[in-house]
DNA sequence: GGTTACAGTGTAACCGCTTACATCGACAGG
DNA sequence: CCTGTCGATGTAAGCGGTTACACTGTAACC
């Protein structure tokens, strides 16, 4: 029932070529006809259909978003940059998470065909290389991946970068003695920390040690009862990830050791409560909603054709910040709420 | 340059309504046929365009998500939950978020015009009266929002059953002095907060005590400091958001005032870091990714005609999670780390 | 054998909009 | 006066699908 340019045209008395161009702005059209269409399109309440205006102009102004999962501050960061940067464009966002499996995401990606000019796409590895010929070949596409070994380019994080850089901290503060307790093996993000790492250690002659770790809070208190139970203890210990970390953090604290006064700890990601936590972790904070920004604009200036060179690779700079649990600065003064992980959390389905 | 149904057709010997039949499993089509039909489809690697088929059948698949803000575990979550639910029912998700006033709303809401099927958006009070008449007329509207007052049908938090829930739980614990700590006069969550828990008071014949806030951490800790210089101090408070009642933990332990021996607390939202503060904050939870998943399904029932009913007005529950911060459990003898949610970027495949 | 029913397929008219092209005056230049 | 140009507008052919309707052939029924 909505209204269309055809009733438009008949209530102003001029034919749909008219409307059209008064819409758009288009073509010159005698001021006093503008008038007319414009008091009809305003009495009849007339909305231009989106998909009929797509189907012609062959061009949908949404850019389509698909993610791993929807979870987490990470992905509501990246979603927002992107919706910031695609509105000031005047693009939509349609969005998809949450996919488990290579089939599923074909089924999406098939069925946004034709509803979005580009896209957008945060793959695990795995899967972009079993969609690789799948991926749609008539609209650019960008990939948020990490996977530096693949040949498809994109944006992804300087997990390197700020692994090295943590480390050369860590270093720099004097410590000789470096634990890494590292991620899942499949997991690109944690073999580049690792490999970070392992550059900070190179650089300043020193063994590394390798504690595994699946990026959980559970696989960062094993490490740390591991360490409690060691022979000989680090100086400072660096988890691929927060949440490890703060495993870590709590073995450690149950074990009479210190944080950092006898052991110094980092972590990587930055997740909200890594500041909470007593003390609170040095670690790795990477501007996400810059990174969806960034993603959009490069997207939006391929769809312009002002680039094909989506095949780029480009890395996202991650900065660490230097808290507590690395030693490099007193404690605070007074502590804000302290951090214990409690029994059983009590989220509700 | 995509290929479509006619190349189809001609590849395959046959007419586009026999592809298009054979594309939607739809009237019956020889065996045979279908054959040559879906071999001819995946040798082009045909995929129906999504606008062409939306403007045919004058049905996109799509919902409209209009948010005032994509920042927060709370947007995340919603938008979590729809996608889900979305995704369960073939539909895909138009997303808006961070609009800063009505008229950018109106604009975005003009553009998703004849884009979606439908639209689930959640308005500020304000401008849900200033929007009234300029939301879409032809597609069900589903309102995510505050404002009981407001005629408008939807659903919204039962922030004043959570409110009173937490009041009469305070009150059950034998405390006769409470103070609230209100949010923003403006917010309507705020007030029925606060409504819910004179509510409560008033059920016990207590006097209400009311300290002003606006729902940030500072607010919190400046009514924790007037607690502390008041003559006569409350023996529970009650805040009406988590990031207050931080605040006035804060206040309090630097006062010497111990939680909860010698003042109970509580706050409302459950937000993450709830659970790690010390003592781990009693609040109120509202199970977000579910209202996301219920809008859905409402606005789903309405798009399939079952109901037209989006008028009714629903209270998506609130439900008290009690922690040590309010002195009902003992706290915690030694910390364990459990249940973590991990936030960062550490996706796993 | 003559209906009748229906499976299987093609033709063409939409869906609502854009736009190339045609048309038509008015006006300027020759 | 004729022609060319240009402004203002209408006509109609797409865009890529869906689907009502028409048509054909075959099997079932009386």
């Amino acid at each position: 029932m909505p209204v269309t340019i055809k009733e438009v045209a008949r209530r102003a008395g001029v034919s749909v070529a008219t409307v059209s161009r008064v819409v758009n702005r288009r073509d010159p059209v005698r001021e006093e006809t503008r008038a007319q269409v414009m008091a009809a399109i305003t009495d009849l309440r007339y909305v231009p259909s989106g998909v009929a205006r797509s189907l012609s102009i062959r061009q949908t102004h949404a850019i389509g978003v698909v993610l791993p999962d929807l979870h987490g501050e990470f992905f509501s960061e990246v979603i927002r940059g992107l919706d910031r940067a695609a509105r000031g464009s005047g693009y939509h966002l349609l969005l998809s998470g949450s996919h488990s499996d290579p089939a599923e995401v074909e089924a999406v990606l098939r069925a946004i065909h034709g509803r979005v000019d580009g896209l957008i796409a945060m793959l695990p590895d795995l899967e972009v290389d079993q969609l690789a010929d799948r991926l749609p070949p008539e609209i650019p596409v960008l990939l948020l991946n990490g996977g530096e070994e693949a040949p498809w380019g994109g944006i992804s994080i300087d997990n390197e970068g700020g692994a090295l850089a943590v480390t050369r901290h860590l270093v720099g503060l004097g410590h000789r003695h470096l634990v890494f307790v590292g991620g899942p093996e499949k997991n690109s993000d944690a073999r580049e920390r690792h490999r970070g790492h392992l550059a900070g250690l190179a650089e300043a002659g020193l063994e590394p040690r390798l504690l595994p770790g699946d990026f959980s809070e559970d696989a960062g208190y094993a490490a740390g009862r591991r360490l409690l139970a060691a022979a000989e203890r680090p100086t400072a210990v660096f988890a691929a990830n927060d949440a490890m970390a703060i495993g870590v953090l709590c073995a450690l604290r149950e074990g009479g050791v210190r944080v950092p006064e006898d052991i110094a700890l980092a972590g990587f990601d930055d997740i909200p409560v890594a500041r909470y936590v007593l003390p609170a972790l040095t670690t790795v904070h990477v501007a996400i909603d810059e990174l969806g920004r960034r993603a959009f604009d490069r997207l939006l200036a391929a769809l312009r054709g002002e680039t094909t060179a989506l095949g780029e690779r480009e890395r996202f700079p991650a900065s660490v910040v230097v808290r507590e649990s690395c030693g490099a600065k007193p404690a605070r003064p007074t502590p804000v709420p302290a951090f214990f992980p409690i029994q059983g959390g009590s989220r509700q389905p």
